[in-house]
DNA sequence: CTGCATCCGCTTCGATACTG
DNA sequence: CAGTATCGAAGCGGATGCAG
């Protein structure tokens, strides 16, 4: 049975949900689209076989995830998000935009999941993006920003292109700042505008990635 | 040394600081102002002191909360949240408001902490609530809306009066609907447009308060 | 190969007792 | 009042087993 902090408040029954060790980031991952058993095991490296089947089986009676069999001959379960665990995802921006105020840029050695741009670009946009098409490359991760909406790959004919890393991505999202060490072509001050819609003040902290 | 996911991703972060046991309650008893170790003790029902201990330990660590001792002859110590501590409001808030989904209302037997009724109005309404003055009676707890401020005890000449108990305000913030069971003097359509900004959409799942 | 369950060593939690 | 010390129970992480 799991514990639960028994008060009368809607933050504790929340906690009571989702407070788990990874169960937030088992959402994280399901957010996106459903994932089988294995795909989530790969996807949240450090969990272990038996805790994410807790883990699963304990979304899966809060009414957060659901299991479907997948159709034809693909003979393998699929766990996705029921509604109310769509609804987790203003706890999900919340927590990521609060977090980024005290991660630092990525170390060179970070692996970063698949997808990773367009995710960042998502959580630090938001629907807040200004005007005008915009095309990152950063590492082989391709994401665009056409009129405030987001999407992975390339689009046609942008304003500006730029080809960086994920630290200028970063600095750029973070911090609201075009670093050096990246090729622009095109709209410099569309990307600018861009920059200043970075939506998180950073501080000093001691707690680093470990 | 606390457990990290490490992951280099704003959520794991985040919950790499504030994810364990405890910790986010600590912060909502917190952000209300500075409270002392056994006030904590006291809010905190089921939290044993040493684990109290380690959290406030790793939150000061974390830049979350600061250890302030108290001027003149209190000599007490006192915890507050720091910024960074502060900045955890949109998190808290977004738990709040999907914890309420599928949490139902008040058992009879419900422990309500002084202060809830307040605590309650300023997590459903936040900064969306209509002009017009409403004072609320719910028990022995007080509260007023004021052209969207909401502060503790009566408030003069108001618009409505309601006296009811704390499952009548359940409904009306989390349902948005005007229960009977309750005093209402004044203008009582007033009150349907307070009701009608309930920000929630209640869900059946299995999970019930403990 | 997928989707778990089981076992094991370790850490953390919760309750209680105790100290400056 | 503000914690530390101790101890049994539960949970976690890693490795392995095993059925479909």
């Amino acid at each position: 049975m799991a514990r639960s902090y028994s008060h009368y408040c809607p933050i504790a029954h929340a906690l009571d949900l989702v407070g788990e060790r990874w169960s937030l980031l088992v959402v994280r991952e399901l957010k996106h689209g459903p994932l089988r058993y294995t795909d989530l095991l790969e996807q949240l490296p450090g969990v272990s076989t038996n805790v994410l089947a807790a883990r699963l089986r304990e979304l899966e009676r809060g009414g957060i995830v659901g299991r479907r069999r997948m159709p034809a001959p693909a003979a393998s379960a699929v766990y996705e998000l029921t509604d109310l665990g769509q609804g987790l995802t203003p706890v999900l921006t919340a927590l990521a935009h609060w977090g980024a105020r005290s991660l630092g840029p990525p170390p060179p050695d970070a692996e970063l999941v698949r997808g990773w741009l367009e995710r960042a670009l998502r959580t630090a946009l938001g629907e807040t993006a200004p005007p005008g098409s915009f095309e990152l490359h950063a590492g082989d991760e391709i994401a665009s920003v056409v009129d405030g909406v987001i999407k992975a790959g390339a689009t046609p004919d942008p304003d500006v292109v730029v080809r960086c890393d994920a630290t200028w991505i970063f600095h750029l999202l973070v911090d609201g700042e075009i670093c050096s060490g990246a090729e622009i072509e095109g709209d410099r001050e569309a990307l600018e505008r861009l920059a200043g819609v970075a939506p998180v003040r950073r501080v000093e902290v001691a707690a680093t990635i470990g």
